[in-house]
RNA sequence: GCGCCUGUAGCUCAGUUGGAUAGAGCAACGGCCUUCUAAGCCGUGGGCCGGGCGUUCGAAUCGCCCCAGGCGCGCCA
């Protein structure tokens, strides 16, 4: 009987429900987020955060054995003009330093000597003077408890902080050069510099051809020490080796796999996204025109504790606080990981911030229905449905028969390295349930046997709607 | 200019990898709380699936050509 094997199965596996084993015994290194240090988490790059968080979530719990990396951007041109501007760190808060560097990024462009100094400065920390190295440290560390404070609000965490100022000397990177010059694939150009030539190793078009290691004055540049952090991410052993990128470094993901494949080290597997874009054009932070993380996140928990406090008066302000912040992540989550990542998604304020219809929110909502439910029928249910487990409505048959897909979505969105189809799957269950909802009354059911029947389908939806839930980083919630 | 991605209802998105009458939500309009939470439900209207040509018994889905948007293309990361 298919129903009661169904339900039964679901209720059996209980957490692991939908999971397919696929990763067992593999091990996999995911690295996502990565943001310089130099900025706020906007929206735009928080879909970095939010898509391999959730695909972190989607191996693990398909059983792969996950470490999730954080490449610290704590170099570069840009990060040595955040340096020189924050004199004295200690005194400085991560709101002020991104002040202080949005005006040193000004006066970089109009003050040569100024952006001079920078670049001084960067060649200082490349050639590990200690004390530069220290003050580079005061300042990234500040920014990086800063951008990951906002992620934890999402429920986003790290397992490993990989510094790149780490990368810059790395013995590794010697037997890249050679394996390159060994191809011809590296010269000094007029200026200098030590560019590759990707042509000759398997580069067919024009643009893009030529990618530069290094100045003309020895400071490396981001590939050349990307070049190394790869390297050590590769010698690490992982099974899947796994980095999110946003589309706009497809070019270039392939133009470091083309040399880390010469060299004789395996690239790691690019999941790319879209940007997010604003009705007014793509978010840009020097024109003022994005959309701040955090600014998102208050103003989403702003709305849900108004619901929260009129829904439950009566709750402490604590409780009703950390409803609220549960309800808020979920929308901003929801928001961003339903749309297929390759898509360009134009941000809309009011609809990642609703709590109505296709979001995260009425997920949520539907699990707490289920939660009160279960709750006001008290008395705990046989373990094991009854092998009289009547079902003659549609409603029921339809809910039943998307429990029993979930499985299949879990393995194809982890074959296809996208959640967005469980964020999907969680809403077309929740819409399912809703109508068994309103069409068969479970407390008040016409028999006993039907009652326990559409109990035992209630605690089956509700185990399946949060393992699909945990997959995207959302919490089901009691009650809301 | 060249390469990659995208184009489905007024708006935001699905569409189970080529199958039957293309689905949700938002917005609009009309209903439903003395029965398990109205953050909900029911109903109405709304479609040249960007355009064209092809492949196929069959195309939103595959191919080619256009158009539009996004991204990228040597001392940014």
């Amino acid at each position: 009987m298919f129903a009661q094997r169904i339900v039964a199965e679901v209720l059996r596996r209980g957490e692991g429900y939908g999971g397919n084993g696929g990763g067992r015994g593999v091990t996999a290194l995911v690295e996502h987020t990565s943001i310089n240090p130099n900025a706020s988490p906007h929206v735009g790059r928080a879909r970095n955060a939010m898509i391999g968080d959730a695909l972190v979530r989607l191996l693990r719990f398909e059983e792969y054995e996950v470490e999730v990396h954080y490449y610290v951007n704590d170099m570069g041109r840009q990060i040595a003009l955040l340096v020189l501007a924050c004199g004295e760190p200690e005194r400085l808060t991560f709101d002020e330093m991104l002040q202080q560097y949005v005006d040193a990024n000004e006066r970089a462009k109009n003050d040569p000597e100024f952006a001079a100094q920078g670049y001084e400065l960067l060649a200082k920390m490349e050639e590990g003077d200690p004390e530069t190295k220290a003050r580079f440290d005061r300042v990234t560390s500040v920014c990086l408890a800063g951008q990951l404070a906002v992620l934890a609000r999402l429920g986003i965490g790290y397992d490993v902080f990989d510094r790149e100022s780490a990368y810059v000397r790395d013995p590794r990177l010697q037997g890249v050069l050679d394996a390159l010059r060994a191809k011809g694939g590296l010269f000094t150009d007029e200026d200098e510099r030590l560019v590759a030539d990707l042509s000759k190793i398997g580069h067919t078009q024009d643009e893009g051809r030529y990618l530069v290691l290094m100045r003309a004055n020895g400071s490396s540049m981001y590939a050349y020490r990307d070049l190394a952090y790869t390297i050590d991410k590769a010698g690490r052993g992982a099974a899947l080796n796994l980095i999110v990128l946003g589309e706009d470094h497809k070019l270039y993901a392939q133009q470091l796999g083309l040399i880390l494949e010469a060299a004789g080290y395996p690239p790691p597997e690019p999941v790319y996204y879209a940007y997010i874009l604003l009705r007014e054009g793509k978010m840009s932070t020097r024109e003022g025109n994005v959309v701040l993380l955090s600014d998102l996140l208050d103003e989403a928990v702003a709305r849900a504790g108004q619901k929260v406090e009129e829904q439950w008066p009566d709750f402490p302000a604590e409780e009703r606080r950390a409803m609220a912040e549960k309800v808020a992540a979920a929308a901003v989550r929801f928001a961003i990981l339903r749309v297929n990542p390759q898509k360009n998604v134009i941000f809309d304020l009011e609809q990642s911030l609703s709590f109505n219809g296709d979001t995260g929110p009425y997920v949520q909502y539907s699990c707490a229905r289920i939660a009160s439910i279960l709750r006001k029928h008290g008395e705990p249910l046989p373990a094991e449905p009854s092998a009289d487990f009547p079902t003659d409505s549609d409603a029921e048959w339809a809910l039943i028969t998307k429990l029993a897909d979930f499985p299949a979505t879990v393995e194809t969105a982890a074959r296809n390295r996208n959640t967005a189809p469980v964020a999907q799957f969680a809403l077309e269950t929740a819409r399912l349930f809703t109508t068994f909802y309103h069409e068969c009354p479970v407390l008040n059911a016409p028999t006993p046997a039907v009652r326990d029947a559409r109990l035992h389908l209630c605690q089956a939806a509700l185990q399946t709607l949060k393992n699909a839930l945990g997959i995207l980083g959302l919490e089901a919630m009691e009650r809301m």
